[in-house]
RNA sequence: UCCCUGAUAGCUCAAUCGGUAGAGCGAGCGGCUGUUAACCGCUAGGUCCUAGGUUCGAGCCCUAGUCAGGGAGCCA
């Protein structure tokens, strides 16, 4: 007989049939006579399948004073309609091992709730609660659908290293890949010889795909990078992590409405997908964790997402009467604050802001023609914020030039990337999109430490 | 990195004016029960984050530090 799993048994195994269950016990309920209640769950999905244990299962006393929160079991049993509420069936044990104990005096996890900061300090536990087994399940879930939104658009998945040695790639503080030792190295003044170490320059963890991106879109088409991006900055918020996932689409021939068309299909379709395949695991969300949850995820599946330029929205900002602890100016980038007032006050919807002043963007994004501003565009989402940045390219290759003058970038440093707008060049777009942001987005969970199985932040390695 | 707040039982928190350390949950034991966040009773459980300082006396006041949470910046 091979081994049922409990969304198996809950939701599609008919009464009277002969099953081997095995998980990990969340609750056990003892009667004095000679019977008791488990609760097993084995992350197949959310809920728990009640197990009835009494005396006629051999061992029944020592098996049972041996199970607590926590203890892992392997159960052979018939599947009954149940008499008791709450559930359509149960199993009947008719034998009941326990494979590993977990002495309730020092075992972490108790029936009852933890706090996330608790938690966050078991993150080898974690996962055996309910919403973290949940997180999994959605995020799963979220990177199928990403794969597979791509994948029926013919975009092919393109691996970019996550070791670089391009100093640039625009903002980010890099973490530096060294063999060196630095230990020895402390001891020697002057600047550092990196001849001698392992790839022989300067190396670091990216901080985007994108450059090597763009060296496939400007060959093979439509492409997107997945993986996981590093930065270094000393960030301490809900939203940032030094080590997160990014999917990086990069597309020849997209203008930026291009690019803000399939930036708002992907959203719409990932939203979807994630509601219709973890239904279960949502309305967990919805009632335990943020309550307007469902009616936002169902208002960006439903509506059309605003777009706007940043200089629409700085007037709409100006114009609002709203007191903003920064006060917004043209040219000035938009604050938190910002973007919260027109995604949840104002439009109560996703945003599209394009259009934004070249002094506060990236080199790579193409100058429109007043010379102002650039065609970037940020897709703000209700309660996270900036969920997806990206561009339309500067394709022209003396453009390019000067403008990475103007950030101070050693064009020389960007050869390669030159030389794409150098041969064959073309008009082209892309975006990148937060992975962990997105698991934000479609559990309601509020710090983003929660949305990766091991966070990385300042002063946070464990695990 | 900056601002604010916090750190007390395994967990979540309380402790009035600076004067003998408290509750709920969890755990152990007992009772009851087709139960399901079960319920009822009893019991155990504390270096009050660390290091200094003020004071007759500090969980509480002061200084420094560590860590955490929220907000800001950077961004995805």
């Amino acid at each position: 007989m091979t081994r049922s799993k409990v969304v198996q048994i809950l939701k599609t195994v008919s009464p009277g049939t002969e099953v081997d269950l095995r998980g990990w016990v969340r609750t056990k309920r003892e009667s004095k006579q000679d019977f008791a209640f488990l609760e097993v769950n084995d992350g197949s999905c959310m809920a728990n399948v009640q197990v009835v244990v009494d005396a006629s299962v051999p061992d029944y006393a020592t098996s049972i004073k041996q199970i607590h929160t926590g203890a892992s079991v392997a159960i052979i049993g018939e599947v009954k309609e149940s008499p008791g509420k709450g559930q359509r069936v149960e199993v009947h044990a008719r034998s009941l091992k326990v494979l590993g104990t977990a002495d309730p005096q020092t075992y972490p996890l108790q029936k009852k709730g933890h706090s996330f900061e608790f938690l966050r300090e078991k993150a080898h536990l974690r996962p055996r609660t309910n919403t973290f087994g949940a997180i999994a399940r959605v995020r799963n879930a979220l990177c199928a659908s990403i794969h597979h939104f791509f994948q029926e658009l013919g975009f092919l998945y393109v691996q970019t290293p996550i070791i670089t040695t391009s100093d640039c790639e625009g903002a980010g503080q890099v973490f530096q890949v060294t063999t060196l030792d630095l230990a020895k190295l402390q001891t020697f003044k002057g600047p550092v010889n990196y001849e001698h170490d392992f790839f022989g320059k300067k190396a670091g963890l990216t901080v985007s795909g994108q450059l090597e991106g763009e060296i496939f879109a400007t060959a093979v088409g439509d492409v997107y990078t997945f993986g996981p991006t590093f930065r270094a900055e000393n960030s301490n918020t809900t939203r940032h992590l030094a080590e997160f996932w990014m999917v990086e689409p990069e597309m020849p021939f997209y203008e930026l409405e291009d690019n803000m068309d399939l930036a708002e299909a992907f959203v719409r379709k990932v939203v979807k997908d994630v509601m219709e395949n973890c239904a279960e695991d949502l309305a967990f969300f919805n009632e335990r964790i943020e309550p307007t949850l469902l009616a936002s995820l169902q208002n960006i599946v439903e509506h059309d997402f605003i777009r706007l330029t940043y200089t629409e929205a700085v007037d709409i900002l100006e114009k609002s009467g709203q007191k903003f602890e920064y006060p917004i100016s043209w040219g000035k980038d938009l604050q938190s604050e910002h973007e919260r007032f027109l995604t949840e006050q104002h439009f109560k919807q996703p945003v599209i802001l394009t259009d934004y002043p070249r002094e506060i963007k990236s080199f790579y994004m193409r100058c429109n023609e007043d010379g102002k501003t650039v065609r970037a565009m940020d897709v703000l989402v209700p309660r996270i914020g900036e969920i997806i940045g990206g561009s339309q390219r500067e394709e022209r290759h003396a453009v390019l030039i000067d403008r990475m003058k103007e950030c101070n970038l050693n064009p020389e440093d960007y050869w390669w990337y030159l030389e794409l707008r150098q041969y064959g060049t073309v008009p082209h777009s892309g975006f990148g999109l937060g992975l962990e942001r997105t698991v934000q987005l479609v559990t309601g969970m509020t710090n983003i430490r929660d949305c990766i199985p091991f966070p990385r932040t300042p002063k946070n390695a464990d695990f």
